[in-house]
This record gives structure tokens, C-alpha cells and sequence, in this order.
RNA sequence: GGCCCCGUGGUGUAGCGGCCUAACAUGCCACCCUGUCACGGUGGAGAUCGAGGGUUCGAAUCCCUUCGGGGUCGCCA
């Protein structure tokens, strides 16, 4: 090796040793006769000094070193003359004085700030992805994202499971997302498809008797982008056998979030136990079904206080068959016109007509603030003259709202205001500054319904994904009223996002064909895309259930990244490319030619 | 496919019809400097303001188109 310590290690103890370093030049100072380089390598820095008086040769060379260069230094640790300490450097107590110095590689400039956290046009990070990956920054999250994955190989072999590789060219399979295909050679018009899970092949695991399977698995879905998705992604992917209840697998998830965030990120508070939200629940108070609990602002059902108002827009709304809901923003009564028209342009984004609020203006004497003391003139709301002051007392009441307060109300059809109310609500929070970046608040969010209509295609589509089991007793429902049926299906979310979702899955032929047959698959369908599942069925498969959740994520949200590009060394753009290596890219015509592909025109 | 934001020396920003022959910081180059650590000092080079078209006596600035990046809705079992 052309070293024989890391620049981050040394320390008081290595005083009067002889060390060999090499890395990068981080900073240099040169003070004309002294030359001070801040030599970084992946532990950290230190500060090599050169001395013209006592190694002019060495002295010679620093004064050629810009930033960047790649250099090997011999010298002596020695600890810095008093006074000059520098007690924000880790290895500030001491520095290496160079008897010989090399330069093994000069540098370009390069095109942005290595030794500064500045803001880089994104662009131009991924264009010199190597440059942007050399930054300490980005040297942490991929080192988290590293420990993360150790953490959980350690923690799953530990529980006796083995990690077992699973193939990336598999049969294309309908349903979920686009498949990215792969085009056979061998066989004219016919593809493989790279997974976008490795669910089917887990479950067929369980019945080859592996009990505990997991993979930390890479995944493709040919979607659009956004900051926490990207066509490739990571999952840690486990499945067991012989779990019939779903808190076989919860409390194994609890663990290993608890674990791992207490070992990995220790500053970092977690809640334990993980509460287990019913589905309806979490989507009536929070609007999402991957809630951000790090804070209140509940959502309120207001549908029987205003069903009859003269306010057409509520009113309406309820005889329509849909609801009006209300959260309030606590202190925001004072809310400019401006502040105002902006939640309702959010609103619109998410197809709601708009928003009505209602302000609730703080009493002029300070102490005599109670919603009893409420006048008619302390009412501020588009609607108000619809609003009797009783009415607007118990929708306050309702929704724990009081004077100083904003009361922030959507209607319209049940999809349109859990999820508009549910993105204002995060709205809120984020303006009432409620995201504290050091809580992790997980939950489970458990009783999803199985099935899904879809009303375009007039049919039933799978929630989740077509191997969940339904609820225990809720199989004749399956015939009667589809829609009623939940799943043993469970999501982990966390400060808002999905980090994971698994289930019980089905294990006989009989309830996975009755399954296909809701989906609309004829038989002959059902047996040419999924045979082999229906097959291996009736081969002694255990009752199994698993878990998947986004690593990316995980890392992400640990590392506390504003996306997952921050956590992936080589991401693509929002457009799907890859700006370093300027892929997809077109091929040579013979190439195309192998696989009996002809690009259509235009 | 829709909506929104961004694009100005290498980098990050300012400028938002004429004060622009484009400013500031930093980086870069040269010289000076022996205890700095975002070292300091002096001087210098560096931008057809993403691209194309239009409006105007005059465009970095207004309009249209287009390209690139980001956010988001749809989509993502």
C-alpha cells in the first residue's frame, strides 16, 4: 500500500510516529515559506505541513499542489506548537510534518466546490457523479446507506434467516407497474421482464422449505420519477413461513427499526411500540394513508353538523354521498388573503373545488379567549353569512379549534377531500414548523381493503398485490361484497412516507384461483401468467408472509435527505437518464438486429 | 400527459426595459508572505445572460417556441 494510516485516525497517541499518508489535497495554505495542506481522504483530514528549512525538496513539491491532486506524504505526527490547536478539526491536536512528499496525480479543477457544502446545480453533480460522490457529504449517506444494509444482514442472520439471490431477467407478469422488458435473443419477439419485486419468487421460496429468506433485492418499475422514486430502486425483501398473524412480522419490523436507528443514528428519537392505525382511521384523521405523525392536526369529519346548511357547497357535498372535513391550524386566525388563496390553489392541484375557512380572530382583550365568549364579528369566513354562530361554535368544537385559530375545510367526494385535506395538512405543519428532523415517528398501518374498482375498467383491482390473504372469516365476502374485505396486509410508514409494506399471503390453489377469477383473469389466463404459483400451491406450501420496504428510503430519511438521489451513487434525472453516461442511448443497428427488434417510425 | 419553479464568468448569486462597456463573493492565474486552518495582501484573466424566434429606437430584463434540471398531479399492485 502507498500508505500506511488514514488522515482521519491520527490522533495525540501517533505523536513521534513516522507515518505514510495519501489522498487528496482539500485545502492548502501557503504562507510563502511555510506550506499547510489539508490532506483529506475518505476518514477525514488532517493538516500536513511543509518546511522549507527542513525539507526543502518536499517544500518544493507543495508549492506545485492545488486542490485535488492526489499525494503521498511521509512525515512525522507531532502535536501542534501551543496556541495552535484547532479544536474543530478531529485531528486538530496534532499534524504531520513531511520529510518527503509525491505528487501521484495532478488534478484539473474541478467544476464544483469539493471542500464546500455550497449548492450545486443538481445537472452538474450528475454530469461529474465521481466528483459529487468524493464530497464528504456524499461519502456519509453512502457510508449510513452501508451500514444500514450491515446492520440489517446482521440483525436478520441473527434471527436465523438466509439471504438467498433471486434472478433479475423473469417473466413478465400484468398488472402494477410497467415492466421494463428485455428482448430475447434466442427466441424472436419474445422478452424478459426485470422485477419489480422479487414477490413471486420469495413466495416460491417458502414452499421450497427455506422458511426465512430475505434479500437486499434491486427492483425496476418503468414509472415517473419523483424524489423518493426512481426507476431502480433497493428493497430489503424477507418472507417466513409458518407466520399466520400479521404481528409475527410487526414486532420483527419494530425490532429491527429500533435497533437500527439506535445503533446508526442515536441522535435520532424513535417511538416504541409502533402504533397499529386502522386504514379508515388513519385516512379520516390524517388524509393519507402514509401519515406524518410527528404532530397533530387531525382531520375532523364535520359532514352531520353542516349537511343541512344554507352553504350550498356543504350541503351539496353531503347529498351528493360525499364529506366535508375540517383540521385546524392552531394561531393562523390572522391569515393574510394572500396565504389564504394559496392553500386553496394547493387544494385545486389535488382536484378539490377549493378550500373554505373559517378564521377565528383573537379577542381584543387578551384572557377572555374561550370558544363561549365567541361573537358573530370574530368570525371571518367567505361562507360566514350562511354560518349561524351555533354552527360555527360545534364545528369549532369539533375540530379543537379556538379563537386565534384557522379552521381549514374541504368538501366534495370522500377520495378528493382525504387527500386534499391531507396534503394541507402537511402544508400546515411544515409553516407551523412542526417537522422536527430529529423525531422518527413510525406506525403500522394495518386493515387495508383487499380489492380496489376501479371505475374506468369497471373491475376489481388488488390494493396491494394479488397474493394478499384476506381477513380471518371475511372469505364469504368475497363473493357478496368484494369491496368489504380486508386484507392481512400492512404498511410501515414513517414521518410520512411508505417505507414498507408486506402481508399474509394466500397458500392454497383454491383461494388464490377464486382471487384471479375477482381480478378477472379467466382460468386459461390465470394458468399461462401465474401456473407455476398455482402449481406450487398444491405441493405442501406453508402458510408464509413477508415484508418489503424501500432501502432507498430508509437511507434517505436516516441520513436526512431531502430525496433519494442524495443516497444512491449513480441516480438517473426526473427524465429517466443518466447525465454521466448519457444512457438510454440509440444501438447499432446490427445490435438491434440480433434481438428482431426494428424501431418503429414515427 | 397536466400544472409550478429554476437556467447570468468555473461555482454560487445580484441585476428584472435605457443607469449593463453586466455587479458581488468565491474559485482560477501571477507575485508577496514562516503558524495558518474558509490564512492574508497586491494585480490579472474569465459571461455572445441555456438555445431559437418575436415585440421595441433599445432586451439578461417583456412575449412565444424549444432544450435541460427540479417539484408535483396523474401514474407508481
Amino acid at each position: 500500500m502507498l500508505k500506511n494510516h488514514n488522515c482521519g485516525e491520527l490522533g495525540a497517541k501517533h505523536i513521534e510516529r513516522e507515518v505514510t499518508l495519501a489522498g487528496w489535497v482539500h485545502r492548502r495554505r501557503d504562507h510563502g515559506g511555510l506550506v499547510f495542506i489539508d490532506l483529506r481522504d475518505r476518514s477525514g483530514l488532517v493538516q500536513v505541513v511543509f518546511n522549507p528549512e527542513t525539507s526543502p525538496a518536499s517544500h518544493v513539491v507543495a508549492r506545485e499542489l492545488r486542490n485535488e491532486y492526489v499525494l503521498m506524504v511521509t512525515g512525522q505526527v507531532s502535536g501542534r506548537p501551543a496556541g495552535t490547536e484547532n479544536p474543530r478539526m478531529a485531528t486538530g491536536e496534532i499534524e504531520v510534518l513531511v520529510k518527503h512528499a509525491e505528487i501521484l496525480n495532478p488534478s484539473k479543477t474541478p467544476p464544483f466546490y469539493i471542500n464546500e457544502e455550497v449548492e450545486v446545480d443538481e445537472a452538474l453533480r450528475l454530469q461529474y457523479r465521481y466528483l459529487d460522490l468524493r464530497r464528504p457529504r456524499m461519502q456519509d449517506n453512502l457510508t449510513l446507506r452501508y451500514r444500514i444494509t450491515k446492520f440489517i444482514r446482521d440483525f436478520l442472520d441473527e434471527k436465523d434467516f438466509i439471504e438467498i439471490e433471486t434472478p433479475i431477467l423473469i417473466k413478465s407478469t400484468p398488472e402494477g407497474a410497467r415492466d421494463y422488458l428485455v428482448p430475447s435473443r434466442l427466441y424472436p419477439g419474445k422478452f424478459y421482464a426485470l422485477p419489480q419485486s422479487p414477490q413471486q419468487l420469495k413466495q416460491l421460496l417458502m414452499v421450497a422449505g427455506y422458511e426465512r429468506y430475505f434479500q437486499i433485492a434491486r427492483c425496476f418499475r418503468d414509472e415517473d420519477l419523483r424524489a423518493d422514486r426512481q426507476p431502480e430502486f433497493t428493497q430489503l425483501d424477507l418472507e417466513m413461513s409458518f407466520v399466520n398473524e400479521e404481528e409475527d412480522i410487526l414486532i420483527l419490523m419494530e425490532e429491527l427499526f429500533v435497533e437500527m436507528v439506535a445503533r446508526l443514528t442515536p441522535e435520532k428519537k424513535v417511538n416504541r411500540p409502533f402504533p397499529r392505525l386502522p386504514y379508515r382511521e388513519v385516512m379520516l384523521k390524517y388524509g393519507s394513508d402514509k401519515p406524518d405523525l410527528r404532530y397533530g392536526l387531525d382531520i375532523s369529519d364535520i359532514s352531520d353538523l353542516v349537511k343541512d346548511s344554507e352553504f350550498g357547497v356543504f350541503s351539496r357535498a353531503v347529498s351528493e354521498g360525499g364529506y366535508v372535513r375540517a383540521f385546524t391550524a392552531t394561531g393562523c386566525a390572522g391569515y393574510s388573503r394572500r396565504q389564504l388563496d394559496e392553500l386553496g390553489e394547493l387544494a385545486r392541484t389535488y382536484g378539490a373545488s377549493g378550500v373554505i375557512t373559517i378564521s377565528l380572530q383573537a379577542p381584543e382583550v387578551a384572557g377572555i379567549g374561550g370558544l363561549e365568549s365567541l361573537t358573530q364579528e370574530m368570525v371571518r369566513s367567505a361562507a360566514a353569512r350562511f354560518l349561524s354562530l351555533d354552527l360555527v361554535k360545534s364545528v369549532a368544537r369539533r375540530s379543537g379549534a379556538a379563537p386565534g385559530d384557522l379552521i381549514i375545510i374541504v368538501a366534495g367526494p370522500q377520495i378528493i377531500v382525504e387527500r386534499t385535506l391531507g396534503s394541507l395538512r402537511q402544508e400546515m405543519a411544515g409553516r407551523l414548523g412542526l417537522l422536527d428532523p430529529d423525531v422518527f415517528s413510525f406506525a403500522f398501518v394495518v386493515g387495508f381493503p383487499l380489492l380496489e374498482w376501479k371505475e374506468q375498467e369497471s373491475r376489481w383491482e388488488p390494493m396491494h398485490h394479488m397474493f394478499t390473504t384476506p381477513q380471518e372469516g371475511q372469505i364469504p365476502l368475497l363473493d357478496s361484497d368484494p369491496g368489504k374485505v380486508q386484507g392481512k396486509h400492512y404498511d410501515l410508514v414513517c414521518n410520512g412516507y411508505e417505507l414498507g409494506g408486506g402481508s399474509i399471503r394466500i397458500h392454497t390453489r383454491e383461494l388464490q384461483e377464486k382471487i384471479f377469477g375477482l381480478l378477472g383473469y379467466s382460468p386459461e389466463d390465470a394458468h399461462e401468467r401465474f401456473g407455476h404459483m398455482l402449481d406450487a400451491f398444491e405441493y405442501g406450501a406453508p402458510p408464509h408472509g413477508g415484508i418489503a420496504f424501500g432501502l432507498d428510503r430508509v437511507a434517505m430519511i436516516m441520513a436526512g435527505a431531502p430525496n433519494i438521489r442524495e443516497v444512491i451513487p449513480f441516480p438517473k434525472t426526473q427524465s429517466a437518464t443518466d447525465l454521466m453516461t448519457d444512457s438510454p442511448s440509440s444501438v447499432p443497428e446490427q445490435q438491434l438486429a440480433e434481438l428482431h427488434i426494428k424501431i418503429a417510425g414515427e
